[in-house]
DNA sequence: GGGAAATAGTACGACATCAAACTATTCGAT
DNA sequence: ATCGAATAGTTTGATGTCGTACTATTTCCC
């Protein structure tokens, strides 16, 4: 169970095997990715619960946030959500068959169309978000708020770093 | 591009849609997973342009570092690699086709079989390796050393939070 | 010691995702 | 105005993972 102990038995285990490197950074970094996934995973658990995968909420959730009556492009929400348009394909149609969602056609564009959200999706999208605003309340609310502003700030010189980087092979 | 610009818009536009609900711990989880998935993503570009997944170099790094010779159980590897048994079957597959490992019987346990890395295994392994602590070392190298503790400290008291939580349907 | 229960690993089916190929439509340059 | 290039979305094939079912072996209990 306890998340970080993999991590810490990866860590000590290299640095017996390779004591030239310095394994240090990589296991802040292994550390911070189990939280994040471990994070995450209690989300997916919640849209699954709901009948719907993660990728499959993220759809719905862009059209809910745009609007209760929304109708928006597929590539619109494929850009959004970080999604392949053949992934976003699949993830329409399986909302679609659930009743979530409805694909018309465009009229000024029919290579297009258009998707829009319906009662119960708009429904199912609210009540979820509900549940992941009070889960990460519960998690990040028991964080002193001054920690977790040094926190954010330590993240944005990561992402900084990471944005600057080019991986050498 | 920016890594978090997708997260503010999905906070800001969530908050307009639902102003009872408190987004900002939201934010948090999903830039820290943002930022996670980030960096696991150069870690993935390097394995691959040594055509490994990262799932098989988990395996791979599993067992070089337990030695540079080392033999283990399927049963262990799949329990430290968080991988479920059938697809620690397809990873030892892909690896012993690659001629990364070797699967030999056991012969006090018939039931069982005994994993071994060949050279060339664990010369990838080791190549990867000295990659990631690199990549690592440049992303966290430039944090300063009393943030880092301070970002350790939070990490773990997120970790315990979503130790002890339970998701609420 | 003999048979039920546990264990080790694999096979199979399902699934979410992606890349590449494909179809239909629109845009744009000449 | 026309035809090549760009764009929108879907289809197809491949991949990595998991859960379940299965086989073979070992352990444990009576």
């Amino acid at each position: 169970m306890e998340i970080g102990k993999y991590v810490d038995e990866t860590v000590t285990t290299w640095q017996e095997q390779r004591p030239d490197l310095d394994f240090a950074p990589m296991g802040y970094m292994l550390r911070f990715h189990a939280m994040a996934e471990a994070a995450m995973g209690k989300i997916q658990m919640i849209t699954k619960s709901h009948g719907l995968t993660l990728g499959e909420f993220d759809v719905l959730a862009t059209l809910r946030r745009h609007g209760a009556t929304s109708t928006l492009t597929p590539s619109f929400i494929a850009e959004v959500a970080l999604v392949s348009p053949s992934g976003l394909t699949h993830r329409l149609t399986q909302l679609e068959q659930a009743g979530h969602i409805i694909r018309t056609a465009d009229d000024s564009d029919r290579r297009s169309s258009l998707v829009s959200i319906t009662k119960s999706g708009a429904a199912v999208a609210d009540r979820i978000i509900e549940l992941i605003a009070e889960h990460s309340a519960q998690i990040y609310g028991a964080i002193p708020a001054e920690d977790l502003q040094q926190f954010s700030h330590v993240v944005s010189l990561v992402s900084a770093q990471l944005e600057s980087k080019v991986v050498t092979s």
